[in-house]
DNA sequence: CTCTCATTTATAGTACTACTATATTTGCTG
DNA sequence: CAGCAAATATAGTAGTACTATAAATGAGAG
């Protein structure tokens, strides 16, 4: 299993969070606001978890809403490089098609690593939380920021994919971001809006791949 | 131009909205959290505006997320009832599909209203703010108390309609469910985040209707 | 081995949010 | 015009999301 390098946009980020805190911060962090949810969740609470002041949380961070932006980074960017690596060795695009969605629908190898964190919780958080990321007034602030460049990155990959599996596409980008939000709208409806879907919390993600990728097989066959 | 009788959840309501007053808050609130945000909108702005005092607000509504979550209601009943009513006079599933696509694009009869609002300020809310609605950590609450009832409701409209053009389709709900989200999704996208759709700010909502009812199209054909 | 400088802490405070409580006034209804 | 609900006025609480500042700590350089 190949560890990648990752690192969210220095930006986001008051000051480098490779000391001792810095890692207590971050690790503890994704437990707590995955716990409590982006509203309930406070830097006062974050900093008795991880055994600091809140000053300090605040030196690394300007505000939680950078902290999520910050997990969402970690995921996209993860996910995206993933992605592409496990794409290296395929030849037919629609079997690295087929990578990419089992990879969007949450399933990976059982020792993946996204640096530090452990991408199962950090899609949790993301699934649950981040759209909170941008579904504010200042999205088009955030924007010109780039920092939802990650998130762009996967989906535009993703439309290469499509572009080459069926060179005439029209809609490749619209339709690969169908297939990423789906493979997390539908996770939610999963587990908290069962009427919105046949698939259910049990039979897990390779449901859920299944539909993504019969989807896709049916979008691209004409 | 028929009117439906659209009445949310009296749940979500603490007394009856139909007064001078109620109705001011209604109207009022409408306009403002959708120029403020749900974070940045309060009841004491809110007062101010509809020339009330804080306490009158809160004696309509218990809090701002019960407010938005009755816009939330408001614009899916609508949505739905005009869905079904338009396709009413429909012989052939696939036009009256077609139909619900144009509707969930935001394309409706010019003097289109829902109950006492503009369904398409209703419609710029749900799309910013909307998602808001369900993604906190009393969904599974809010679910119990059939909060998400008409959302629930129009998808499994939808669905019936996917049913009846593909009597053997295995995922209606999840494809319909698709459909709904994404209209949604892509509406963002296209004003926010245009790196995700070739779909543009300019060229409006018939090119996603476009997008939807082709993707719609090339699921059931076979 | 101690000086230095960034990191972390301690302490304090501000403006605002999201309410709750209660007593009083207003205005329509029978 | 009595009665009653709706609306207001006023006050207060606990917490959030910060900002400010000075003091303590500790690791690395000379």
């Amino acid at each position: 299993m190949a560890r990648y390098l990752i690192e969210p946009d220095p930006g986001l980020v008051l000051r480098d969070t490779n000391t001792p805190v810095g890692a207590r911060i971050l690790a503890e962090g994704l437990v707590l606001m995955s716990e409590l949810g982006l509203e309930g969740f406070t830097f006062r609470k974050l900093a008795e978890r991880a055994g600091c002041t809140e000053m300090t949380v605040y030196h690394y961070f300007a505000n939680k809403h950078r902290l999520l932006q910050y997990y969402d980074q970690m995921y996209w960017l993860w996910l995206a490089t993933h992605c592409k690596q496990e794409g290296r060795h395929l030849k037919d695009p629609m079997e690295r098609l087929r990578g990419d969605i089992t990879a969007i629908s949450g399933i990976w190898p059982a020792d993946a690593m996204a640096g530090p964190f452990d991408p199962a919780a950090l899609r949790q958080l993301v699934v649950n939380e981040g759209s909170k990321s941008f579904l504010h007034k200042d999205v088009d602030a955030d924007n010109k920021l780039q920092l939802f460049k990650p998130y762009k990155d996967l989906c535009g990959h993703i439309a290469g994919e499509l572009k080459a599996c069926a060179p005439g596409l029209k809609h490749a980008r619209s339709f690969a971001t169908t297939l990423v939000d789906m493979a997390h709208s539908l996770e939610f409806a999963m587990h908290h809006l069962p009427a919105l879907t046949e698939l259910s919390k049990r039979k897990d993600r390779k449901k859920l791949a299944a539909f993504l990728t019969d989807l896709a097989e049916r979008y691209l066959s004409r």
